[in-house]
DNA sequence: ATAAATTACTACCTCAGTATAGCATTTGCA
DNA sequence: TGCAAATGCTATACTGAGGTAGTAATTTAT
């Protein structure tokens, strides 16, 4: 019921980004500042900008920059592109197919949290996350 | 965001206990009415049973029956003597410590969802999952 | 007694998520 | 022009959850 660790690590990176006064964005300065493995955070910067949420700006002086603004990027949009996204809207206890129709025997109990959960995970977006009080990532 | 997969079978079976007529359950038995991997749900048997959750009758006509009252049983306590709880109750964003005082850049958002999900998963008990309307196991 | 039906134990296999390593490519600055 | 600083790509290793296989131990029906 947690993020996936690479969901973390991006949300984590984005909340950065979007605190910083900086514009440019290297992978070194960020693995270092946010203490995420450093070829791994490359990956995800990588996959980050061929998403779309970022831009990379090769060569010297280069790094990552916003591709689009950060009060469009939800958490939901995110995260869907790191994970299988029915790993949040999927059926609790696991089966293909669960519905209103054909209820699995947690269904109805966990319609509600699930509601507040897709609503967290889809309102929520980096921009929500500018935060003066904030010194960790 | 999903329940484990053995705590989604765990889940599955304690239902389908509590919802049928029967007293003993074989492991054969059930893993062919739940369709849960045969091998695997005679794991997970020994582990609920080791947990308390259940007993085991060894022997010819054994099989196992529940070893506590299934309001006795949460969801919580199901899932706890499976998984690492801290899935649950953790950080979203898989820091070591985040607190009021302390907190992540998801911290005040997450929260009330938290709270929401922790309430679900305490109060629910096997019990409760009680119903004649389901016949999805 | 013995055979059959059942659970218990131990060891191994597989796969996806996470993490690491090395080299190629691009670009700005001296 | 060439070196340095940055990203891009590919291949490999590690780890824990999920799953499989075979054998041992226990108990009851006959």
């Amino acid at each position: 019921m947690k993020l996936s660790k690479t969901s973390g690590y991006t949300i984590r990176l984005l909340s950065y980004m979007i605190n910083s006064d900086l514009q440019v964005f290297q992978a070194g300065f960020l693995s270092e500042k946010l203490r995420i493995p450093d070829k791994y955070l490359r990956k995800i910067l990588t996959d980050l900008s061929k998403s779309g949420f970022i831009k990379s700006i090769r060569g010297r002086e280069g790094g990552y920059v916003f591709a689009k603004n950060a009060n469009k990027i939800t958490l939901w949009c995110v995260i869907d592109s790191i994970e299988n996204i029915n790993n949040y809207t999927g059926c609790v206890l696991g089966f293909g197919e669960c519905s209103e129709e054909n209820p699995c025997s947690l269904h109805y109990e966990y319609l509600p949290v699930r509601e507040k959960l897709l609503n967290f995970l889809k309102t929520t977006t980096i921009a929500d996350l500018k935060n003066e009080n904030i010194g960790k990532f």
